[in-house]
DNA sequence: AATTGTACCTGTCAGC
DNA sequence: TGCTGACAGGTACAAT
């Protein structure tokens, strides 16, 4: 579920909320959420308590709780993971796996159906542990994210854009809807080999990733089915997608049918007219 | 090294 | 009305 522009939004809208308040106990329900300390609830509740939240911070699609004495929870929430934020005499939904109970009576509630998410606690020398995070590429929205930075990492890799788009470990935080979008965006097939762009579709390809994961962020995220922010609030930006989910309508640019077709496992929609392959030359 | 498949879960929806 | 199977915003790990 959450991509890069709704992880985002999540951090914006807890991080008022939670900024020196402190975790005075923990609740667990599901210990198997927790990677480390693997599956330990008891140790993870022990090293929790009464440290006050910092900051927090967002690193592709992972949010890191900066917290008192340099320990750091990591959440990522994968498929269906929620964050809410929550008076703590709210009854609890079925399916929150975890409740931090801060001291202003309010609850930082983790919900998760399907049960994806994972949580790390660490302190900080030691968050090279989290493979996930410590593999991450460029994060999309610096500045130190460009056309040349993006042709390196391209290199002579033959793979489909798509797939390329998709992997955490060249560039943080896309995953398959903004991915479609980009590629709409771009007029890019997703199935155009990665190293058979053209500097021109490079330099599109680049804008297109910035523009749509900041368009999402400024929308308040995509909430097609489960996602919403830490407050509870679904995002806007579900209602500027030009082809994610929109196979058979007609392209709002050209009127084509939008296809789908799944392209390295993932669902894909594009544009057979806007988005024409490369013809071999 | 790069790529593909499978596993992890529950809920929903289309088709019968 | 069920029932069944396919599918869902993600990634870790195994197999090839």
């Amino acid at each position: 579920m959450p991509e890069l522009p709704e992880v985002e939004t999540v951090r914006r809208s807890l991080e008022p909320l939670l900024k020196g308040k402190s975790i005075i106990n923990v609740e667990v329900n599901l210990p198997k959420l927790i990677k480390i300390p693997f599956n330990n609830a008891e140790v993870f509740k022990k090293n929790l308590q009464g440290k006050l939240i910092d900051k927090i911070e967002r690193r592709g699609k992972y949010l890191l709780f900066l917290l008192e004495d340099n320990w750091i929870l990591v959440i990522h929430l994968r498929m269906t993971g929620r964050l809410l934020y929550m008076n703590h005499d709210c009854p609890v939904e079925k399916h929150t796996h975890l409740i931090f109970y801060l001291d202003n009576q309010q609850d930082l509630r983790f919900h998760d159906v399907r049960q994806f998410g994972l949580i790390y606690l660490v302190k900080k020398n030691d968050l090279q542990e989290i493979k996930g995070l410590a593999n991450l590429g460029v994060e999309p929205l610096n500045d130190d994210f460009t056309a040349g930075k993006l042709i390196e990492m391209i290199g002579s890799k033959k793979q489909k854009v798509k797939s390329f788009l998709l992997e955490q470990k060249y560039i943080a935080g896309i995953g398959n809807i903004y991915a479609d979008e980009i590629l709409f965006q771009a007029k890019i097939h997703p199935e155009e080999p990665v190293n058979n762009l053209t500097e021109k579709q490079i330099n599109m390809l680049l804008k297109a990733i910035k523009d749509r994961l900041t368009e999402g962020i400024r929308y308040g995220g995509t909430s097609i089915k489960d996602y919403v922010d830490g407050l509870g609030n679904t995002g806007q930006f579900q209602k500027h997608l030009y082809v994610y989910g929109k196979s058979g309508e007609p392209c709002l640019l050209c009127g084509t049918q939008i296809e789908r077709k799944k392209v390295g496992g993932r669902n894909s929609h594009y544009c057979p007219h806007c988005q024409a392959k490369k013809v071999n030359t």
